[in-house]
DNA sequence: AAAAAAC
């Protein structure tokens, strides 16, 4: 797994006699490595001594080695075991042990070993490590030992610590609450033994409490969030400031580094010390790095910083023990039928080999949409589903639990639906990209996208949150179909292969067909459950589409009124105003319904443009009733529809003329890039 | 009228 670079038995053998088993990385720079280079080679065993001896008195604090001399080294020697880093006296055993003893980890991963060693010496580093290969340790381990080595009366615990929240030496930003959250968790693990405390900051719970806490317990790791760690560093009142901060990470840092938070990242900078009289260490992590944001992190880093880069070039980003499957879907109406019938078809699966006594895998699932609103309509809609008709029927998943996951539950919601979850045998988890980014939940079996990801990285992300460490997992996106040219453009170059398995894939839900009896039943407890969720979730969900960014606004539009029609039965899709309908260019598309100036207009019409009132909607609304079609308990089913509704047939019309060549004519005119990738050929 | 993130 080490990357490592044996250069001649001889010397190799020599090393491993000494008593150790050291590997030497490989010197050779990789098209990324920005590592600096030494320009004399000293002979591989005095390479070795030299390095081992600096760090040994690195790790007992002495200081009578100035640390230019530490960095001149030639630093090509890594340290693979845990427990090496107690024997070569690199890591104060008290922090150490918690992890060999308390988490049983013992060989370190590719990316811990290199960034320990690396990080160890001081150096500012970026790392990047494919998802679920512990980074988090990566980071803590040796912030802690820097942290000790300056000041060697934190190493043990005392009965009495007179720690203060001035005394913040780490600063560690994370994007999300919850991933904050999970950081300290980890920091206290590795700190349970010594005197060093931590404390979160985060939006979302009194900053009251927190402070509080903070004055009573002190602080030297800080965990936040950037709004209230900027928050708490400009009020003057909190008393919270780090004077001796000597290190600052930030997880995930290409989305801390990106439009969205890296003007908060650049006043947090502007409030620290000064890193030319408070000399202090910066650890960047993430499982990707777009090239957009290295400049920022030049920026952000010294001059002379590490590129740890686990992932080689050309190299897939995901994990190969991750199948990841598209499918793609004539709408947006197919996403929950889609949904349902892959999730009973995999609760069985798992069922039948537990009965055979078989390896098994219960069915955890995270489902991720692209919008807030689209989570709650999804996750009430599953909420509802009822395996007979009635109020009293058993949910048809049962016991799989169906829990949502989002920013705009109140703090105390999430943090109960992400413990849920993580504790949780089986589970469907309806999520926005809230727990895409570093979230650890145990035993997570497939990761499902609905609709192309707003990029590549998130999506790599979203995978992430399955075949963690040594797991598998399954990965599945679904694309409608007006979305192929925007899908194949995102997910350009990832490992992904068309599945057709599904039957509710292929249901082209405008048109009657014959149907096998178990998808007929799952469209049947669906539109059952969607009838019961209210109105107002869907408008949302709607109109949260419709905000999104989309290649073609027009066929946007269409899929989403054609989702309206079909997957809600809905006459008339919902009112969009004027001046929306103009600055997205849909006035003109056919069956758009664009909500007129009340006052001159007579309001029953107006009602009916805006579609059925919640009051009514029983009444009006156009499902196809499951009764109508009678019940008889054969093998099929007819299952029809009628176009009405939509003005003109306007979805009709288009869907018979464009099939799938002209998407592709289409895309052809728009992609600049080559067609000869492996993305290219997979739709 | 689009994730997230401060009060």
């Amino acid at each position: 797994m080490f990357n490592a670079c044996r250069r001649g038995p001889a010397s190799l053998s020599r090393v491993l006699r000494a008593g150790s088993t050291l590997h030497l990385q490989s010197a050779r720079p990789s098209t990324l490595s920005l590592i600096t280079q030494c320009a004399t080679k000293p002979s591989i065993e005095s390479r070795w001594v030299h390095v081992a001896s600096q760090l040994r008195q690195q790790a007992t604090g002495a200081q009578s080695v100035p640390r230019e001399s530490v960095q001149n080294q030639q630093q090509n020697v890594a340290v693979t075991k845990f427990q090496e880093l107690i024997d070569y006296n690199l890591v104060h055993p008290n922090v150490v042990n918690e992890i060999t003893r308390g988490m049983g980890l013992h060989t370190m991963t590719e990316v811990q070993s290199k960034t320990i060693n690396q990080a160890l010496r001081g150096d500012d580093i970026i790392a990047q490590a494919r998802t679920g290969t512990g980074k988090t340790i990566g980071f803590l381990l040796p912030m802690i030992q820097n942290i000790l080595r300056e000041n060697p009366d934190f190493a043990t615990r005392k009965r009495y610590s007179r720690a203060r929240p001035s005394d913040i030496r780490s600063i560690i930003i994370s994007p999300t609450r919850e991933l904050a959250e999970q950081i300290a968790v980890e920091a206290e693990k590795l700190c349970a033994n010594t005197d060093l405390r931590v404390q979160v900051a985060v939006g979302g719970n009194s900053k009251r409490a927190m402070l509080r806490k903070m004055q009573m317990e002190g602080c030297h790791l800080l965990v936040a969030t950037p709004g209230r760690l900027n928050d708490l560093l400009t009020d003057p009142y909190s008393r919270v400031s780090a004077p001796k901060l000597t290190t600052l990470v930030l997880d995930e840092a290409d989305r801390l580094l990106d439009d969205g938070f890296s003007k908060d990242i650049e006043d947090i900078i502007q409030l620290l010390p000064d890193r030319r009289e408070v000399e202090r260490q910066t650890l960047l992590f993430s499982a990707t790095v777009p090239k957009e944001v290295m400049h920022l992190v030049r920026r952000t880093l010294k001059s002379n910083f590490h590129f740890v880069q686990t992932v080689q070039e050309g190299q897939q980003a995901t994990h190969e023990k991750v199948p990841q499957r598209i499918v793609t879907i004539p709408g947006i109406e197919n996403y929950l039928p889609c949904l349902l019938e892959l999730a009973k078809r995999e609760i069985s699966k798992a069922a039948e080999a537990e009965a055979k006594g078989a390896d098994f895998k219960p069915f955890k699932a995270i489902v991720y949409f692209n919008s807030t609103a689209n989570v709650e309509l999804a996750a009430r809609i599953f909420e509802e589903l009822r395996a007979e008709s009635g109020a009293f029927g058993r949910h048809p998943l049962h016991p799989t639990e169906i829990i949502e996951m989002h920013s705009r539950l109140t703090q105390e919601r999430r943090t109960r639906a992400s413990d849920r979850f993580r504790r949780a045998k089986s589970a469907i988890l309806f999520s926005t990209d809230v727990t895409a980014r570093g979230m650890h939940f145990p035993n997570v079996s497939h990761v499902i996208q609905m609709g192309t990801p707003p990029n590549q990285e998130q999506y790599v992300h979203r995978i992430g949150r399955t075949g963690r460490a040594d797991q598998t997992g399954e990965g599945f996106i679904f694309i409608p179909e007006h979305e192929i040219p925007e899908a194949r453009r995102r997910l350009r170059g990832l490992p992904v292969s068309p599945d057709k398995s599904l039957e509710a894939s292929k249901l082209d839900m405008s048109r009657e067909a014959q149907l096998p009896a178990g998808l007929a039943t799952s469209l049947d407890q669906l539109f059952a459950a969607v009838k019961i969720v209210d109105r107002d979730t869907k408008i949302k969900a709607y109109m949260s589409c419709m905000g999104q960014p989309a290649a073609s606004p027009v066929d946007n539009v269409q899929a989403l009124n054609r989702w309206t029609k079909f997957g809600w039965g809905w006459p008339a899709p919902p009112a969009i105003s004027q001046s929306m309908a103009m600055k997205l260019n849909i006035s003109r598309v056919p069956g758009i319904n664009i909500q007129r100036n009340r006052l001159f207009e007579d309001r029953d019409a107006a009602d009916d443009l805006n579609g059925p009132s919640r009051s009514r909607e029983g009444r009006l609304d156009n499902f196809p009733d499951s009764r109508k079609f009678g019940r008889g308990g054969d093998s099929s089913r007819e299952f029809g529809r009628d176009s009405r509704g939509m003005g003109r047939g306007g979805f009709d019309r288009r869907d018979r003329s464009t099939g799938r060549g002209g998407y592709d004519r289409r895309d052809r005119g728009m992609s600049r890039g080559s067609r000869t990738d492996d993305a290219s050929s997979l739709f």
